[in-house]
DNA sequence: GATGTTATGTTATATTATATCATATGTCGA
DNA sequence: TCGACATATGATATAATATAACATAACATC
């Protein structure tokens, strides 16, 4: 609830992007654009427009990170560090994992900037199958 | 051309897909699926599903890489060596970069196994601007 | 040349994303 | 409190990307 709030070093969060990060956050597992529209259609929102404006602001905040592989939306985990990390994504649960090793991303912005490359953007995702789904026993599959 | 007929460690690559492969090599930028369904249409290719079939090969062969961030796709330009890499991708002219760097999809992968991940795919995409565009001297911008 | 497999053709439709223009809501000073 | 401007939302249409489903053709092998 704080952050719904303006504080130093905090941003004003619109309406409908408060909504969508909300229903992001409560849905445990990613979601696409249509997805979360669906969620907010009993609130009155009809139209993808509005959608895909709050998910663009989340997105430019780093409050929420697109899953290119997915075409979906998951909010970022990581309290206070929005920066870009690795996305490990399971294909069975779709349950997915921020890498922690910020090393790599390091390591890559480096490379291209050697390359007198300037870094904008940098996307990482891994997919396959997690320790539990490999076990056969998740039980939270699809559960959200 | 040599690639053209089988040879031994080589596998079978279909009309379709031939035609795809070579149109991507002469591009010389990423294309769209729909870009390559334009220049298939002259060669009596009507729908989709013919690009979409030829690029799945491809890319399952190591022989294109998919680009999720922009939704098209680009030839390997490594000799003999498909294995997944780092593309990094100028936003201004689209030129694209593998980079040689394979160190980092080794540590992304050991980092994943070690959490008992299986990893199955790996996508690593880097935007931004390339030197010579930075510079303005790119004469080659969108000139395939 | 019959048979099974692989590849292609064709139509329709699903899914993802944006353009455009209209309306509303918030901010702030006069 | 009102105007004026910026920000945010609503609403309709349509573009761009991708797949389902089923029919036909080409290719191999016996």
């Amino acid at each position: 609830m704080a952050d719904r709030n303006e504080r130093p070093g905090t941003f004003r969060i619109p309406k409908n992007a408060r909504r969508v990060l909300d229903i992001l956050r409560d849905a445990g597992k990613p979601l696409t654009a249509y997805e979360v529209l669906d969620r907010l259609r009993p609130l009155g929102v009809t139209g993808p427009p509005t959608v895909y404006r709050a998910l663009d602001r989340l997105v430019k905040s780093g409050l929420v990170h697109r899953l290119e592989t997915l075409n979906a939306f998951v909010p970022c985990d990581r309290e206070g560090n929005h920066a870009p990390s690795a996305m490990v994504i399971c294909t069975d649960c779709h349950d997915v994992i921020e890498m922690q090793n910020d090393a790599v991303p390091g390591h890559l912005y480096s490379w291209a900037e050697a390359k007198d490359f300037s870094v904008t953007s940098l996307t990482i995702e891994i997919l396959g199958q997690c320790g539990r789904c490999k076990a056969g026993r998740n039980t939270a599959a699809e559960g959200g």
